[in-house]
DNA sequence: AAAGAATTATTAGGGGCCTAACTATTTGGG
DNA sequence: CCCAAATAGTTAGGCCCCTAATAATTCTTT
C-alpha cells in the first residue's frame, strides 16, 4: 500500500515534469515562480527554501536556471549584507499567465474522476497517512 | 489537491530514501533487488526496466551501484547475443533478509493510522486519481 | 540470403535533489 | 567591545532519473 502510494506519487511527479516542460519549466521551477508571485515578486533564497521544502543549495540551482531564462533576477539585500533577493521579472510573471489556462484545465481533468465528497475523503486519508511517514525516518 | 498528493508522494519518497539508506540502498536499488528476488534471482536489464517502470539507462546505473557493492552480478545472456543477465548474489539476498524485519515494522507503522476498510477505500480512490494522471501528459 | 528495422545494453549529457564544506556577514553573551 | 556561534548564499560532489546517440545483435521482409 505504501508501495502503491509511492508509485502514484512518482507517476504524478513524472507526469508533472512532462506537463511543465511544455512551458520550459520544471515542477521545482514552477513552484518557485508561484511562491515568488505570492510574495509580491520578491523573496530571499532561504525563505524560498523553507516554504518550498527544499535545501538552500537546491534553490540556488533553481534560481540559476530561472535567471538564465530571464524569468527571475537576483539582487543583494539592502538590510542584510549576507542576504540576496530573488525578483520575479515581467517575463516570469508573463510565463505564469501564459500557462494558467492550460494548467488549470489539466488539473481539473486530473481530479475530475472524483466527486467533491470523494476528494475531501481522499485528502483526509492522505493527511493521516502523511502523519505516519515519520515512522520511516524515526530513530 | 493534486498539489497535496504530489507533496505527499514527494515526502514519502524522501522518507523512503532515508529509510533505505540505513541499509546502504536507495529506493530504486531496493526495488530492483526485490524484483530480482521475485524472479529467482535472475533477470535481464530490459525486463527489469519494464517491471520497475524506469528507463533501461536507469537500470544500468542502478546495477552499476549494486554491482559495486557486490549485491548483484552481470553476465552475458546465453540465448541472446545482445542481452545481459543481472544476477542476485548471496550477499544481495542476505541484505534483503537483514532489512526485512525493520522494513516491515516501519511499513506497518506507516499505515497503522488507518483501518483495513480505510486502506481499501484509499487505494480505490488513489487508483481512480492515478487514471487521471494521463490528463497531464495528453496531446 | 541480404538489407533494413527493431531490440539490447551502454554512454554522454542534462536536471533536480541532497549533504558537507566554504566564505561573508550578523548576532549575542561575556 | 569582541569573539564565538549562528545564518546567508554558493560551490563541490554524489545519486537517481531522464532522453538521445551509439554499437552489437537479432528479426523481418522480400
Amino acid at each position: 500500500m505504501a508501495v502503491r502510494l509511492m508509485a502514484a506519487g512518482v507517476r504524478l511527479d513524472r507526469a508533472s515534469e512532462v506537463h511543465f516542460s511544455r512551458f520550459g519549466l520544471s515542477t521545482g521551477r514552477y513552484r518557485l515562480l508561484v511562491d515568488l508571485e505570492d510574495s509580491d515578486g520578491e523573496k530571499s533564497p532561504s525563505r524560498l527554501a523553507k516554504s518550498l521544502g527544499v535545501s538552500r543549495a537546491t534553490v540556488t540551482g533553481l534560481v540559476d536556471g530561472l535567471e538564465r531564462e530571464g524569468l527571475v533576477t537576483r539582487r543583494a539585500s539592502t538590510e542584510d549584507g549576507r542576504g540576496a533577493v530573488v525578483v520575479l521579472t515581467a517575463r516570469g510573471a508573463q510565463r505564469l499567465r501564459d500557462m494558467a489556462a492550460d494548467h488549470f484545465a489539466r488539473l481539473q481533468a486530473l481530479v475530475g474522476g472524483l466527486t467533491a465528497d470523494e476528494r475531501g475523503l481522499f485528502l483526509d486519508l492522505l493527511e493521516r497517512i502523511t502523519q505516519g511517514i515519520g515512522a520511516l525516518t524515526a530513530e
